[in-house]
DNA sequence: CCTCTAAATGGTAGCGCTACCATGATGATC
DNA sequence: GATCATCATGGTAGCGCTACCATTTAGAGG
């Protein structure tokens, strides 16, 4: 049997020539090749390639080694048309904001090529678009939609999304929903760290700039300022806390509002990077010294955060991840789907990060006088 | 035989039944089944759907009618596969200016989707990284790297692409090359028309701030800012030219200095957004109103440029689009060489845009707020 | 009418891989 | 030692599409 042939003779390399007329265009070699090169079958090539079980150590040493010999790499393509697979999943956004949208593609991107998943970006420029978007590109064969803010605070959009009998992953929203599945980070905590940070630096006066009232985000990211302040026994002055709308300029306007309080805070948290970047301008304008006479802190770290002077404490959110979970799940529930199951969309928490920068300090002894400290409790 | 068959019965819904025991996972039409429906053969449904030439207008249209009805559309795996193609494009960069790499990545994504070609996404920290990736993505079969700067600045990161036989393409590079292909625009035409553009407005005394030294396009940008105000008949006057770094931190330092020389300059133009933001910041401090008292003018139309405010008149770069072509040019170039072809890599430029927002006005008058774009000039 | 060419179409054989089943070895169990 | 499970492997048949060639048809020219 062919067995023999193949256990016997040391050609290996010539016994698998390729047929002339083949219409092999590149030279890469394929799974065939190396099957010759490690004397076994394509399918033990492909087993181990696949890190399936029940191959032999000694067997799959020597198709390790062909393949390395070679610098196999499988042929995506044919992986995809053999495997029936093909996944095409839609990245839609109606938010340009720069710095998050790159990390957000990076993260798909990476996933996708990891995986083997198509990748198909769109934008649009209003929310309402998104629907008819969401059912052209379910029509051409899309059945996964990741959707960052503010896409995903719509209900309208996920609605559009399940009537297709589409999944959709919500990343970055605020809060949990049975609809969707969803990847976050805890907005409510992270906006409860970053507070109780700038009071354990000693401020007691500490503003806050809140996010886009449509974001469910913006909403989180103020219940943990305010449980923040609560816990430390501080009061919650009204005055203190105002209204923006994620940009740079309703941050200027918001921040010209919190400094013409008097007293001053000594601290302000802004509900986004862009916001606090303001913030730092017009106490610039003010002559105030960012952080010497005034604590600035925002949230996100989008590339704003690290751009400007100085660079600003903020939270980091693993953006490139949470995309990255999102194409994967997207993957996974089709899979499942495919072979009938069909659960609950699940919802994942990620961990973020306090990027401590140049931005905050202790509030200033030269300018008001300070009542001692107070610790606040940490949460947990 | 089956011809008459097929073109006599009227069944042909039920005539292409899939064969029981397939493994065909998801129900999506095949190109089998709009030749049945379309009553033809799987061959002339190909012809149709790739625009070849040779089919009757009667049978096109047949066909035509069939895929809508079916809702068609060709499986990307199976033509890559069976098209022998499979064309994988790197974009390596080293820079991770958030705004920039977004438009970066949305023109290849786009071009890609549309082509069926495979992006992959590598950064490296520093430049002298690239070159071993470089042969590394090179040894898992990507033939094309798309490179933006500044790593298509530095000729070893080009010759180590060369190195492998691949095809290089640079884009936004400011100097063209022979040793590979670069698709930018003009930046000394740029520079020079934003010059003449403040001068136009009554500028005498414009300030200058130099990007980075290593990067190519920084020199044309001053050439042409020099030569706008020669041609104006203004002097030069070496004080009022600073040497930046495209830092935000580099901006200040040279606003900073600029903004010291007395009489002060009226304007200043900063080679990139990032140090016109930290120049409107340091005006600011000082007291000083953007654009009454000083008009700022930036270069990239990056995000920094429409979110701060007052917003930045600057020069747009068709970013996306010079990506785009960047990965068509690498899909034509690699055709060719798979035909035997070898020719000389091309280069193109791409026209840009002045965007004319808030911070520019005449000096000491009250400042328009107007959003004019003056189109550049598009060479070939 | 009959060749001859070109246009229009069909048939066939893969592209490189994996799903599925068949087969041969190897022990374990009674 | 026969029976049966289990592991390790091979063979085969496509996945959906296109390259290539064969075939048919329509028109041109003699």
């Amino acid at each position: 049997m062919a067995m023999a042939d193949v256990m016997t003779d040391k050609d290996s390399d010539t016994k698998h020539a390729r047929k002339r007329g083949s219409r092999r265009k590149s030279s890469a070699p394929t799974i065939g090749d190396v099957a010759g090169e490690a004397r076994c079958s394509p399918m033990t090539v492909s087993r181990v390639v696949n890190g399936e079980g029940n191959v032999r150590d000694e067997t799959r040493q020597n198709v390790l080694n062909a393949i390395a010999k070679l610098n196999y790499s499988p042929n995506r393509a044919a992986r995809s048309l053999a495997g029936g697979k093909q996944l095409r999943i839609a990245l839609v956004f109606d938010n340009p904001s720069a710095s998050y949208l790159s990390e957000f593609l990076m993260g798909a991107l990476e996933e996708a090529s990891r995986k083997d998943i198509h990748i198909v970006v769109e934008s649009c420029e209003k929310t309402a678009d998104a629907i008819p978007l969401i059912k052209r590109l379910s029509e051409t064969g899309i059945s996964g939609f990741v959707l960052p803010p503010p896409l995903c605070d719509d209900q309208r959009v996920l609605d559009a999304v399940t009537e297709v009998d589409g999944i959709a992953i919500a990343v970055g929203q605020g809060k949990a929903s049975g609809s969707h599945g969803a990847v976050m980070i805890d907005d409510f905590q992270a906006g409860y760290d970053m507070t109780k940070h700038i009071i354990d630096l000693g401020h007691k006066r500490i503003g806050f700039i809140i996010g886009n009232p449509e974001q469910v985000a913006s909403g989180r990211r103020l219940e943990g300022y305010r449980a923040a302040l609560e816990d430390a026994g501080l009061e919650l002055i009204d005055d203190l806390v105002v209204q923006g709308r994620f940009t740079y300029r309703s941050g200027m306007a918001g921040a010209e509002k919190l400094l013409g309080v008097s007293p001053r805070p000594t601290a302000i948290f802004a509900s986004n990077d862009d916001m606090a970047a303001a913030t730092v301008a017009v106490a610039h304008r003010l002559h105030l010294d960012v952080p010497n006479d005034i604590t600035v802190c925002g949230f996100d770290d989008t590339a704003m955060a690290s751009t400007i002077w100085p660079e600003l404490t903020t939270i980091r959110q693993p953006i490139r991840e949470m995309t990255a979970w999102a194409v994967a799940a997207i993957a996974r529930i089709t899979r499942e789907r495919n072979s009938g199951e069909r659960r609950e969309p699940e919802q994942t928490i990620m961990p973020y990060k306090l990027i401590r920068r140049e931005s905050d300090a202790a509030p200033s002894l030269a300018g008001n006088r300070r009542e001692d400290i107070v610790e606040g409790r940490s949460v947990k």
